[in-house]
RNA sequence: GGGCAGGUUCCAGAGCGGCCAAAUGGGGCGGACUGUAAAUCCGCUGUCUUUCGACUUCAGAGGUUCGAAUCCUCUCCUGCCCA
């Protein structure tokens, strides 16, 4: 049982990207890297087996607040933690329960103790406190836990925003020291991942950025972007962030992006991403390929029997045509979530890791320029 | 041969004198989705026009009426029942 390592290769000469390998007791990740984001203790319409033969991520996404509600952390326990519970022998980082604060706040009520929300299942309420959210995550157990933090909108104005992330760093403080009273649950490290927020103010970033640094975490997450401000702004304050934290702990921006977007990120000097974009846009007919983006839905398709996605090393990419799957999508049969999850993630997936081979030879800056219209041209 | 019930825009199916280019559902076409309340949501779906609006439609042909998908007559189809 070790903590978290991080162990920097090499850095981009014409970039901020860097490629690099962390190390957790379920194996190692080799960063840049994306991961696969299964909220309710699944990667949505893919099966474990699936995810390891297509697309390989080296580490997937639970979600507290999810898991809490359902199955709850009884059968949890009785699990012996999601690893066991659904089978995944690689590593797992789990969300606070955060962006939950912010997703769902029609139906929750913040203050300096927690956040009251109201179950999105059956409208009970529960008290979520940093305390608590260190409990279930410790039950949940999965190799990188993140701090209880709020998440504002975009369009938070400073006051609001200053006072936000001011609470989300005692909150911090409170997750820290709660998490230094309670053991290891299943026998394997948990690292906690602090989070920094601060909107799109450049002053607030900076200071939170600092405070964050100071607590000397394993590893640093940038929380607060892609929820409504403008692509440029997001880049601008990502590279404030990637400047103002530790350069040999994993940088991890949360819930970015668009393909454009992660090596945009990648440049800046990020790490670790996660996104729902490969999945859900997937059961919504939108496929990631490497020659751009296709929306399976459209006429065009009815006919195209070629495959997917000749250019990914992936069987399903170029075992099933586009008119089949366009097919699938139209009937409404289930196996088109599939073949489309799988498409996406494993584009995911060939993204990062291409990115990680041309930052380690020398070409990523070129290779970027290059692949960013592509990824951006509609088929 | 006789008796009923029907024929509506791609399909199903409302409408039963003016508020009807015609409800609703399906299908079709397009779009959105960024730490997942999302197998979801939003448009468009007779023709022409940017809009206003104009024009052609409710099996067919006549008719009544200021006005008809809606009322009348005949014709042609369809389903069920009786011979």
């Amino acid at each position: 049982m070790a903590a978290l390592e991080f162990q920097l290769h090499h850095t981009d000469d014409k970039t901020a990207a860097r490629a690099g390998t962390i190390t957790t007791d379920h194996g190692t990740i080799e960063t840049p890297i994306f991961m696969p984001v299964g909220t309710a203790g699944t990667v949505k319409a893919v099966t474990q087996q699936q995810l390891v033969q297509d697309v390989k991520p080296d580490i997937i996404l639970g979600n507290t607040y999810h898991l809490y509600l359902r199955p709850g952390m009884e059968v949890m326990e009785a699990a012996g933690g999601l690893h066991r519970f659904m089978n995944w022998k690689q590593p797992i980082l789990t969300d606070s329960g955060g962006y939950q604060v912010f997703s769902l706040a029609a139906s929750r009520k913040i203050n300096e103790e927690g956040v009251m929300f109201r179950s999105h299942i059956d409208g009970s309420s529960h008290l979520f406190t940093p305390e608590k959210v260190m409990d279930i995550q410790r039950t949940i157990g999965a190799d990188i836990i993140m701090a209880f933090d709020e998440c504002p909108p975009a369009q938070a104005e400073y006051k609001y925003a200053s006072d936000s992330m001011h609470m989300t760093h005692r909150w911090l403080d409170r997750c820290i020291n709660h998490l230094a009273t309670t053991p290891d649950k299943w026998g394997h490290s948990q690292n906690l991942f602090p989070i920094v927020q601060g909107a799109i103010h450049h002053d607030l970033r900076k200071a939170s950025c600092e405070y964050i640094s100071s607590k000397n975490a394993a590893g640093n997450a940038i929380g607060g972007l892609s929820v409504g401000e403008p692509e440029p702004v997001m880049y601008e304050i990502c590279q404030l962030c990637c400047e103002n934290l530790p350069v040999q702990k994993p940088r991890y921006l949360m819930g970015v992006g668009t393909p454009w977007n992660i090596l945009e990120c990648i440049a800046l000097g990020v790490d670790m991403f996660d996104c729902v974009m490969p999945t859900r846009n997937g059961r919504n007919a939108m496929l990631f390929t490497t020659k751009g983006v296709i929306n399976i839905d459209n006429k065009k398709w009815e006919k195209d029997m070629s495959p997917l996605d000749e250019g990914l090393d992936c069987e399903v990419s170029r075992y099933y045509s586009r008119s089949y799957v366009r097919h699938l999508f139209k009937a409404g049969e289930f196996l088109g979530f599939t073949i489309a999850s799988i498409q996406n993630l494993a584009f995911y997936l060939w993204l990062v890791r291409e990115a990680r081979k041309r930052i380690l030879d020398g070409s990523f800056a070129s290779w970027k320029e290059e692949m960013i219209p592509v990824l951006k041209t509609r088929l």
